[in-house]
DNA sequence: TATTGTTATACTCTATAACTATA
DNA sequence: TATAGTTATAGAGTATAACAATA
């Protein structure tokens, strides 16, 4: 019954998840709400199809998300300037704020994981971690591909 | 724009969580409902009391997974032998043979893990992560136990 | 009285399909 | 004809509250 390295990758998965939700408690925020506040401090501003392609999900999904974010006024939908089709999706003064305290919250976050273990260590990991994330990253595209090849 | 070890964790916990949805696509499976596959079978027959409990999500939550399995035959609720208000809910074959299959791929990925790195950065991430977990762990019950004594 | 599981209700995330306005 | 976003509909996960049967 001894954890594996994979048991324990999803160990942390599972804490970091619990850790989002306590800090999102009692807010109207959520990770999917989230999800798309980090996209749009990272993009700028952006149509609501940009937002759905990064984060592969459902333009109607979107709509739901940002009417969420909007009403809780993380966001404000501005008309495009040169498409009247499309909304530019953007994050309010308050969005802003939102998102520089979790920012702030990452860093911390970031510093406890560092702290955690000794530098040998840590450069250690990440080059390990590095390694298993090309792994996977491989491991997933293969898999797409026999995917899209038996369609 | 360098990544940093909480980043890399994260982008771990997302290419696990792809895999999961990929390897669950076109069965009625979905993740909450293969946590409670793994929980009946690290546990055997359980109450729908004791999954909630180890799922921590409510009882009522617990019906809707279970009528969801039932249905589709990977469990059974069955009579509890001394209380006549409680199931006990147990793995069909069918959900037995799930369940290996899942045990197996499980094995298989670990190895694909284990296999992406060196020896001694096998060892350098097992220990790495332990420490990191600890540290995880210290924070959440830090953070439960403050909320806690807001209440 | 307390506990087990259910019905009732509600909110969120997600998807597909049909539709409107615009390109 | 194609694209941006919405309405309509549906399934899944989650929660609280009220209730039945049983402990």
């Amino acid at each position: 019954m001894t954890a594996t390295l994979l048991d324990k990758f999803l160990t942390i998965s599972n804490l970091f998840q619990e850790d989002m939700a306590r800090a999102f408690a009692g807010t109207p925020l959520t990770e999917a709400r989230v999800a798309v506040l980090w996209t749009l401090a990272a993009q700028g501003p952006s149509t609501q199809q940009a937002l759905a392609e990064a984060l592969s999900v459902t333009p109607r999904n979107i709509s739901g998300l940002v009417d969420a974010l909007e009403s809780h006024d993380y966001v404000q939908r501005t008309a495009h300037p040169t498409d009247r089709r499309a909304f530019l999706v953007a994050l309010t003064s308050a969005g802003e704020k939102a998102m520089a305290r979790m920012q702030e919250e990452h860093t911390q976050l970031n510093a406890e994981l560092r702290d955690a273990v000794t530098p040998e260590q840590h450069r250690a990991l990440e080059e390990g971690i590095d390694a298993i994330i090309a792994r996977l990253t491989a491991l997933m595209t293969e898999a797409q591909a026999s995917k899209v090849s038996k369609k």
